[in-house]
RNA sequence: GCGCAGAUGGCGGAGUGGUCAAUCGCAUCUGACUGUAAAUCAGACGCCUUCGGGCUACGUAGGUUCAAAUCCUACUCUGCGCA
């Protein structure tokens, strides 16, 4: 394992929890961690250009395979010089293989499923199910993504066309679309699924993350420029998430094993940390861990004392679209990681002449009142999305910085 | 003044004898959002309720009918046309 594109240097390892402070170097620079990768699928961190971006300190970018494979098509991507130039974003980039998009847009689609259920809840899950999946009356022909041994079919969710996946194709338009860290073919798990299911998918993503680092290995000029992350799957079953750790950890071809580690796959939210946890006692320490798709503040706040490095989420920019932003709670004296959630469309707000958070050093709080903010999102003028995706990223940025000082001191 | 058309919930606008507290859209209020089919989606939206139901409502006032937002009469108002 040599000349390998990224490099993984720890800095400081807690005392206290498995945190740790690190920086990946990438060919586009690095990545202090633990750190939030805000999420741009399409090639866009909607609503923001990457100056802003940029502005508020976000370091690195994740696009999806999937969106970019269909849309505009991983060749236009390679012509622009890759997924960086066209979206004139010089930072590092990341892409997520599309094994997400088997369950977002298979069992999970028009279902209200997540990637997390409820174990507080039982029974509830199964209920919603029967009845939003025929709510959403989509019948199972059509569903968009169907999955099998091999690979996944998709429907487009553009135009209805056929494009099978399979873990080669996955890394080869991932190698097209030239991002720093690219991730294997897995399959996401619902939650929903019964132990012998996830048994059997669980298999098949160790077989498509070998396939997977083999095709990467073959391409010996994209293998030189990009770093490969193995994913961990198993959803909550103590043996399975072991087992899987194991397998991904010491997967290896022709001597030569994963940059670093992806945790993928369903939760019940109560019990998330447990799984990350038997996951981490068996992922090597000197590799990156990417916990995907996690999360809300305080998950990332878990899962950085559990030893995750990075994590991406839709939720900051997700719910800066639809009104919702972070704000620091400063009355919890207890923990200093408190916030709370505003809803800015609420009335309460139609008059409130304070920023969104009180002493916030980000663009739109600097400028622009919560008045306003209400304002923008009743008219339904797009700036409103934009001003609290800024202050969202900005509040994730600043959250992630506070975790390092807080490691790096030992207080984490 | 005459003729024609029309008056429905915050607004627009369906409904033309019972299954109508009244389709739908907008507005409003609230909630959700965790590797983005998401600038999206869901619920509430006359009043009261012990959630079974009860009450008041479709310009106003009468009338017909077992039953009226729906039919008849008068009135008020609005629009258009003619004087």
């Amino acid at each position: 394992m040599k000349d390998r594109p990224i490099t993984f240097s720890i800095k400081t390892r807690s005392q206290k929890s498995r945190a740790r402070t690190a920086v990946i170097k990438t060919p586009h620079g690095e990545i202090k961690t633990p750190a939030f990768i805000p999420v741009g699928t399409k090639s866009t961190v909607k609503s923001i250009t990457p100056e802003m971006l940029k502005d508020l300190g976000a370091e690195a970018v994740l696009s999806n395979t999937y969106h970019l494979y269909l849309q505009p098509g991983p060749e236009i991507i390679k012509a622009h010089g890759g997924l960086g130039k066209i979206m004139n974003w010089s930072g590092p980039t990341f892409t997520d293989s599309g094994g997400f998009q088997a369950f977002s847009l298979g069992v999970a689609l028009g279902k209200n499923i997540t990637k997390f259920t409820s174990s507080a809840r039982p029974g509830y899950d199964e209920i919603s199910l029967k009845e939003s999946g025929h709510k959403a009356g989509i019948e199972n022909a059509m569903i968009p993504a169907k999955i099998d041994e091999e690979g996944v079919m998709f429907r487009s969710i553009i135009d209805g066309s056929a494009h099978y996946f399979t873990p080669k194709k996955s890394i080869q338009i991932q190698q097209d679309l030239g991002a720093d860290i690219i991730f294997a073919f897995d399959e996401c798990t619902s939650p929903h699924e019964p132990i012998e299911y996830q048994k059997r998918s669980l298999d098949r993503t160790h077989r498509w993350a070998l396939e997977s680092l083999k095709s990467h290995i073959e391409n010996t000029e994209a293998f030189s420029r990009q770093a490969l992350f193995g994913i961990v799957q198993g959803g909550r079953h103590e043996d399975l998430r072991k087992e899987s750790a194991k397998f991904i950890s010491e997967l290896s071809h022709d001597g030569i094993e994963f940059d670093g580690y992806g945790i993928g796959g369903s939760f019940a939210k109560e019990d998330m940390m447990t799984a990350v946890h038997w996951v981490n006692s068996i992922l090597p320490e000197n590799k990156p861990r990417h916990l995907l798709g996690i999360g809300e503040p305080s998950d990332i706040i878990k899962g950085v004392m559990e030893g995750c490095d990075t994590f991406d989420c839709v939720m900051p920019t997700r719910n800066a679209r639809t009104g919702t932003v972070f704000v620091n709670d400063n009355t919890d004296t207890k923990d200093k990681f408190a916030y709370i959630n505003l809803n800015l469309k609420n009335a309460k707000y139609k008059d409130d002449m304070g920023p969104i958070e009180e002493g916030c050093g980000c663009y739109t709080c600097k400028n622009y009142t919560r008045a306003y903010m209400n304002h923008l999102y009743k008219a339904g003028e797009m700036l409103g999305g934009t001003l609290a995706t800024i202050h969202n990223l900005y509040f994730m940025v600043q959250l992630m910085e506070k975790v390092r000082r807080e490691i790096d001191a030992g207080r984490l």
